[in-house]
DNA sequence: CTTGTTCGGTTAACACGTTAATCAATATCG
DNA sequence: CGATATTGATTAACGTGTTAACCGAACAAG
């Protein structure tokens, strides 16, 4: 048997809560990307190019919440299936620029209506101030220095 | 150039927060854990052992937030290493029963104190209202049906 | 009993997460 | 200028995430 009595139960945990909610609001999201023939993580690599513009890849990196080395697989694929371009800055030459290309353009096009409905969808079951308080306290979070 | 007017900010997004959160939370759980020799996810299954009992995988699976293929192998290495035991339900010959084994008794006791100061500084430097309101807010997210 | 179905768990294949090592381009400083 | 350190990005190696296919044990009619 197992002494738990202080232990805090893990299921209430704030790690266990926050992967329930990772799933809750992507799951539905891969299904329909899935279909479209891109992951999650490419789906936010392009959302991110879509609406800051050009970036190299350390920026994207940054928007996007992913580390250089999936960062480096995402774009080969992505550059694959032509959807971004690279070009090599000039000035610096260890730096690339990525632009989306119009497969990119389109796919973003097809898919981000279906995409934008499921947000509202989840903002309007939870409510708009619980909402937005949320997205606050994820912010405060966020913000903390451990 | 990009139309982005109304397309709403990804680096403001729910899923980018979430994601931002949960590397906020567990990045520095990581490193302690590296040095003990286990990631995070056989970490959260030991706790969940430790926490619940003796388990057949399917449960576990819920409970640490796991798919059963990804926790297939997470158990193996955790057998492997001595860390828990399986046994057969001569009840239900499909069914499993995990159980800590000793060697993860101790390895739990020797970071258990570690993992719950860290989770006390991050809930004191939030704050104890904030925190719980936060739980609350995911544990409602996580009760929709979408 | 026995065929078809469901259930618990595993395997396979591909993509991402994470850390460390590597490499070329550039910046720094003696 | 030249040796050294730093930076932007990639590669390597291992573990996990995700979906689909698979397998043996139990179950459910017929």
């Amino acid at each position: 048997m197992t002494d738990a009595t202080n232990i805090p139960a893990t299921s209430k945990s704030l790690p266990i809560a926050l992967l329930r909610a990772r799933e809750k609001v992507m799951g539905p999201i891969r299904h329909m990307l899935a279909d479209a023939g891109v992951t999650e993580q490419q789906w936010r690599v392009l959302r991110v190019l879509m609406e800051e513009g050009p970036l190299d890849p350390t920026t994207i990196a940054d928007r996007a919440v992913l580390l250089l080395p999936s960062l480096t697989r995402i774009l080969q694929k992505l550059e694959e299936k032509e959807y971004v371009t690279r070009t090599r800055d000039e000035v610096d030459r260890r730096r690339q620029v990525i632009s989306v290309a119009e497969k990119g353009h389109a796919l973003i096009a097809k898919n981000m209506p279906e995409s934008q409905r499921h947000a509202r969808a989840l903002r309007e079951q939870l409510g708009d101030e619980r909402y937005s308080s949320l997205l606050d306290l994820l912010d405060d979070l966020n913000k903390l220095d451990l």
